[in-house]
DNA sequence: GTAATATACCTTTTATGTCGAGGTATAAAC
DNA sequence: GTTTATACCTCGACATAAAAGGTATATTAC
């Protein structure tokens, strides 16, 4: 892991929350709007996110459901994910935390 | 390491760098200062540091001198680290990777 | 005098998040 | 019929950081 990629470590469980909050997502989905939404500054691999989604699911964070891939198109089915209630909780600490440890950094590295 | 904790991960050395730019420091001082200036929400452990600071020396990031402790008061002599040039550019690196990666996550995250 | 506290250095082992590399399957395009 | 894009998945390796333990000095309190 390059040094830019080290420090958005621990950045990509609460990233698939706040995806999901906004709509049911499926992994390769997630991937790519990711990679696209900030410019490439962040890259998800499937091999970090398909782990991380089902241990997520395993910690009720997330419940999931098969859905057919597009009539035209190429694809295997997909596997939609949603935030359960327990998942929106999390979201909001770890937006909390989020802003208190980034507030924190930037206060000691770029003498804010 | 809890979730906020997580969050902080490679965030350790570009603060290292920044502090020893304001002024050589030893290692139980870059402990407490970073402790006490973050109000605890960083929490640099002595197990975490003091093999980095020898990585970093490794690395000629940084150059060491012992110093004799306080005249009065406790404590065993003081090793003071201080940048070297090649440390004060990964500095400069490390900021611009802070800005980006930290603008990418609160866009993602906060919706910015 | 000795126990506790704060300072100040250090190492070794363990835990875990992420990546790299690999694998399966569908369907369109050339 | 090979390549490309989609879409799922697993396993092994790596590196950061924490936990736990260890050494040594000097002041304070009992």
């Amino acid at each position: 892991m390059s040094l830019s990629k080290e420090l958005a470590r621990g950045t990509v469980m609460p990233i698939v929350l706040s995806l999901l909050a906004e709509r049911p997502m499926y992994g390769y989905e997630i991937v790519k709007t990711v990679n696209t939404r900030s410019n490439g500054v962040l890259e998800f691999k499937e091999g970090t996110l398909y782990p991380l989604l089902h241990k997520m699911q395993g910690q009720r964070l997330l419940k999931a459901k098969w859905q057919d891939g597009p009539a035209s198109g190429g694809g295997k089915a997909r596997k939609y994910y949603a935030l359960t209630p327990k998942g929106n909780r999390l979201l909001d600490a770890s937006r909390e935390q989020w802003e208190s440890m980034s507030g924190a950094v930037d206060a000691l590295l770029m003498g804010a």
